[in-house]
DNA sequence: GGAGGGATTGGCCGAACGGCCAATAGCCAC
DNA sequence: GTGGCTATTGGCCGTTCGGCCAATCCCTCC
């Protein structure tokens, strides 16, 4: 028997997932949570063999309720639900320790299959997504750095406070908005915020 | 009798409403489309009473699927599903002929009572919809010219590049710029960008 | 028919931006 | 340990930006 826990801010959504799980004899969802605090103290009643988390979360998010998950149960094993394929996304959750990572534009029999081999601890990742990831690959990669700046550009700041903020010269915030612009393509620093927010680099 | 053509392209989500939907008697779930060229074909077909129509949609975008519809069926009742606050975009749906907008966060009974208020040829806003909409109205009105130019922002255009793109001077790009920046409450295009993102006004 | 708001244009100016070239230091991986 | 990448800094320069002030035309609402 496979327990599963639910987490998902869309309570229709939820309905649909357990109603989709409930059809297999051997899943049992134990629970549903709608946001991160919700989620971690189900967890800690119940234990399930199978987090279901979505990415985007009310309050605390996905990642970094899969963080505090993973903290308390290092053998908690999660799949991931996103609704978009945001390739930073991934890699961050992976790094946080997910086991799978799916669309939520899954079939049916995808979805299944996911959660059967999370739950035997083998990773899982939708076809959408894996694309996602080699084309994030194939493009430059955007540096931890180069990150930051580009929240700092998203904010309206000048070269000068992002050097003042960051604790670096005027020429070093150059630099990197630079470097931002050139691996995002951008003509110009307003055009590079639109690429984070159309990569998923930068969240509305 | 009640008969309904669900409209979303998560496969998972539309179990989910029809599995919400079958438990009222008088309700049918006649058929389901996953993109704008399905519902309308499919629309032909049923001719239902109820449309529930996703805002995204991958392809021709709900708002645009909306508008063929009520091209098609001037008599088409359809209440729009959101999973974001976007005031901008239920304006649109409103003005192209929505019925209702309510958010998928919704609880069971409220989208229920929506769908019988849609149905009965009623509007149907949900609450969290309707404190967006409010909030929306306090601050001030972006024009759809400076809409416009938001999207040129977004491509990275310079005042000179958006003037000759729009057939108007500079002088009148900067102008618009301008307006932006004071109405999005931002230092820079760049921020105005991220602000348009936020609000809903660009979509990735 | 008048009021209000959007769209349009003008000039002027200091500040900020983005491009180009080059160099040093630190860290990870092979 | 050596190559590759990132972070850091410097100078120079033409272009672009955003702010401030003011004016006209057109459409819609009352």
């Amino acid at each position: 028997m496979i327990r599963i826990l639910l987490v998902d801010d869309h309570p229709t959504l939820r309905t649909g997932l357990a109603n989709v799980l409930g059809c297999e004899r051997d899943f049992a969802v134990v629970a549903e949570a709608d946001d991160g605090s919700t989620a971690l103290s189900l967890c800690r009643q119940h234990l399930p063999d199978v987090i279901l988390l979505d990415v985007s979360l009310p309050g605390m998010d996905g990642i970094e309720t899969l963080e505090k998950l993973r903290a308390e149960f290092s053998q908690a094993r999660v799949l991931m639900l996103t609704s978009s394929e945001a390739a930073e996304d991934v890699r961050h959750a992976f790094r946080a320790g997910a086991l799978g990572y799916i669309s939520k534009e899954v079939r049916r029999p995808e979805l299944i299959a996911a959660i059967r081999a999370v739950a035997r601890g083998e990773k899982a990742i939708s076809e959408s997504i894996a694309r996602a990831l080699a084309d994030a690959d194939e493009e430059s990669t955007i540096s931890r750095r180069e990150i930051e700046v580009l929240g700092l550009l998203r904010q309206g700041f000048t070269n000068g406070e992002i050097g003042r903020l960051l604790g670096i010269t005027e020429r070093t915030a150059k630099a990197h908005v630079a470097a931002l612009l050139l691996k995002l393509n951008a003509a110009d620093r307003a055009e590079a915020v639109a690429r984070g927010f159309e990569r998923g680099l930068l969240k509305p």
